[in-house]
RNA sequence: GCGGGGGUCGCCUAGCCUGGUAGGGCGUGGGAUUGCUAAUCCCAUGUUCGAAAGAGCUCGUGGGUUCGAAUCCCACUCCCCGCGCCA
């Protein structure tokens, strides 16, 4: 959400912004819902101003017991108020539902860096990792057709139980797996971060916080019955962790690693990357969550996006990092960095991480702030999330990357000690 | 699931029975005093509307009763303790 002051005080910041994004909204609307708005709480606020002076005075009577005429009167009058201000209440109320609804759905600010663009298309390479040069492969075989025959994976029986985009991991995929967060988690452990495990399921408010309501439908599922909804990334339940918190000032940042499944209908996704683990509704993920004060956070997120970087090159993984062009920003972030990795068998980079600073857009719906012990104020802070390794989809890189000619799979140097010192994956093994 | 206790301003707590402006402590900021520090004292310390003066709102949430609700009634919710169930 943004800052109500920018509405009123410069909505040609929010305009340009709209522009940039090529997104509609309106905005015409909302000023003049926020105009009606204030209007009604002007005159609520008389009313009930009458209203505690009535009450006052009604009790101040009664405690010197005087004549029960005034008191009588001014009684009247108070239930007349009562019917008034119930009105009023109920205008109120209609109007601020409606500029609440629009306030929350505005896309975040855009930072300066961002190139203006109208599709992913223009997104803007700023760095390029070689890593194994895995585009030497001559006839390199996708993850599926690698996995499948190494007995690493069964989608069949997965469809069969759960359907379309689910999966079953196997024998040395398993541990494939553990050892990429076992390594995330101690990378970032290393780095100074505070290791969190969150809860799968958060409730609709908190969930409110970190998405934009339109995205509930598309991306996150519901659990029947309860107020509580799968978490779609632990980014969800950790930024979400701080609602209603005031943080110490001299205790920022808060640097969190955490660790957890995410669940996703991918419902605006079909027929795409139907094939595999590249995309499915349900992997895991070693994510950084980050609370910074508002003047640190662009160097905070450059310092994330670095430190990821390293991650991957620790890795060996050929990947380049993107600026995300204004149109592909998504709608809570003011600037987000991808890094895409190589994919032999697509022949095609792809998304492995998203590293977005979200400015004070979270915390202002959540309700975290901080306090400023230098201005003696409570600010909001600002939130910054970044994907360290999402494992599945790490994993369909790996296993392409490092496919052999003879159809086994390397495993990457650094992992090897995760892995009970196994250098290959191969058939049986 | 059952029984009990609880949720009050950043934190802690009083007030609730008996309805009439939410009080105190801590922390934080500012000031006073003092060789320095400490201690002491004073003021401030949520949020909304307003250019300001000022006013409104705020006692877990939502309803109700009442001229008036932190306080009485109802529902919900979260936390804690016990019992039950359970990996």
């Amino acid at each position: 959400m943004l800052d109500s002051k920018l509405l009123r005080e410069n909505p040609n910041i929010i305009e340009s912004m709209l522009n940039r994004r090529g997104v509609n909204f309106p905005l015409g609307e909302l000023i003049s819902l926020d105009k009606k708005r204030r209007q009604l709480i002007i005159e609520l606020q008389d009313c009930k101003h009458r209203k505690n002076v009535l009450a006052q005075s009604i009790a101040q009577k009664k405690k010197e017991a005087k004549n029960s005429d005034a008191i009588y009167n001014e009684i009247n009058e108070m239930k007349k108020l009562g019917t008034k201000i119930l009105q009023l209440e109920k205008e109120q109320n209609e109007t601020q539902t409606k500029y609440q609804d629009l306030m929350m759905s505005i896309p975040n600010i855009l930072h300066d860096s961002v190139p203006v663009g109208r599709s992913e298309n223009e997104n803007v390479v700023i760095r390029e990792y070689g890593g194994r040069n895995a585009k030497t492969i001559v006839a390199p075989r996708d993850h599926i057709d690698i996995a499948t025959s190494l007995d690493l994976i069964d989608l069949e029986r997965a469809a069969k139980i759960s359907g379309a985009r689910f999966y079953f991991l196997k024998n040395q995929l398993v541990k494939l797996n553990q050892a990429l967060l076992n390594f995330g988690l101690d990378y970032l452990s290393n780095s100074g971060y505070v290791l969190t495990h969150p809860p799968y399921m958060i409730r609709r408010e908190a969930m409110e916080g970190a998405v934009i309501l339109g995205d509930f439908e598309q991306v996150i599922y519901k659990i029947d019955g309860e107020d509580l909804y799968l978490i779609g990334t632990s980014e969800h339940a950790v930024v979400s962790m701080h609602m209603d918190e005031i943080l110490e000032g001299k205790n920022l940042p808060l640097r969190y690693s955490c660790v957890s499944p995410c669940f996703r209908k991918e419902a605006g996704a079909h027929g795409r990357d139907m094939k595999g683990i590249f995309r499915v509704h349900q992997f895991e993920k070693v994510e950084q969550v980050i609370f910074s004060r508002p003047e640190d956070s662009w160097k905070e997120h450059e310092k994330m996006l670095e430190l990821t970087e390293k991650f991957y090159e620790k890795l060996g993984l050929p990947f380049r990092t993107i600026l995300l062009c204004s149109a592909d920003v998504g709608k809570v972030s003011a600037k987000t960095f991808d890094i895409e990795a190589w994919f032999p068998g697509q022949n095609n980079y792809r998304e492995l991480v998203s590293c977005s600073n979200c400015l004070d857009y979270q915390a202002r719906r959540l309700r975290t702030r901080f306090r400023d012990s230098v201005r003696d104020e409570s600010r909001f802070v600002h939130t910054l999330n970044s994907t360290l390794v999402a494992t599945e989809r790490t994993m369909v890189s790996i296993i392409e990357n490092y496919q052999t000619d003879a159809g086994s799979i390397e495993v990457p140097e650094i992992l090897q000690k995760y892995m009970g010192d196994i250098k290959e994956i191969k058939l049986n093994h």
